[in-house]
DNA sequence: TATAAACGTAACCATTTGGTTACACAAATA
DNA sequence: TATTTGTGTAACCAAATGGTTACGTTTATA
């Protein structure tokens, strides 16, 4: 005889979350941006935000799950210090279409060179007439 | 006389929105990847996901609102085509954090270089005994 | 001309998000 | 030792998100 036994796995949200989700949010944006001046406690970071510290905290374990930030005890502080090589699978995704952007980039400079040779051949016809 | 006059502007969502928040949903990055490759009109794309269509016309929404995408109607089809030169404010901001991540990957490699001769030299310390 | 196809959108729903206040607790300080 | 400081978290809430189905409209086709 054979059984089957189908399990449903709950996956908690965190497991979910990746560093797309994490710099999505611009707040989380400007602790990255802080933090790669400098390491920080969680209170200095929030004296930059008007949101509340608690708020503070909880952007900070979204960054801290998603491996952008690591936090090092320091008698009762927290040093939030940045991990930038995990920004790097997001740089990946956005660069994997650079060459796409290039090229459009550069047609669209060809497009103007070729615009601007045109007026200038216009130029002539009307100073030849 | 002076009369202060406050008015409170209510700023609709997809004014908040921008490329970071589009490129955070993997069916909208999956999207962007499609139309990477080719234009494609809206059923053909939904026919690569197990949403409905109208959830894959909401996202396609959201992508046009960012400016990530453009859409031109060819009779009943809409045809979706990339502006990848769009995404180029998310890839910048992430560069800005690559000199961090290099140094620190750099320092990495330095430290196992390091490890290596430390353990190169041993091997010739007991090699010497 | 009736029907089918290719959409967009409204109405609705559950879940997630991002904020708050209140509280607990360990570490530093008076 | 009593108090203050630095912080995490629980409980709660409103709004945003991402999905659905139902329906309307325009365009192509039988």
């Amino acid at each position: 005889m054979v059984t089957f036994i189908f399990v449903t796995i709950w996956l908690p949200n965190f497991m979910r979350r990746d560093v797309f989700q994490a710099i999505a949010d611009p707040i989380r944006r400007d602790i990255i941006s802080l933090l790669a001046k400098e390491m920080l406690t969680v209170n200095a970071i929030a004296e930059n935000f008007d949101i509340s510290r608690p708020a503070v905290s909880k952007h900070l374990k979204i960054l801290r799950e998603c491996g952008i930030i690591t936090i090092n005890k320091q008698g009762r502080e927290q040093l939030c210090q940045i991990e930038p090589k995990n920004l790097v699978p997001a740089f990946l995704w956005i660069d994997q279409y650079r060459e796409l952007w290039e090229q459009k980039l550069d047609s669209f400079e060809a497009y103007l060179n070729d615009l601007q040779s045109k007026t200038q051949e216009n130029g002539k016809n009307k100073s030849n007439k």
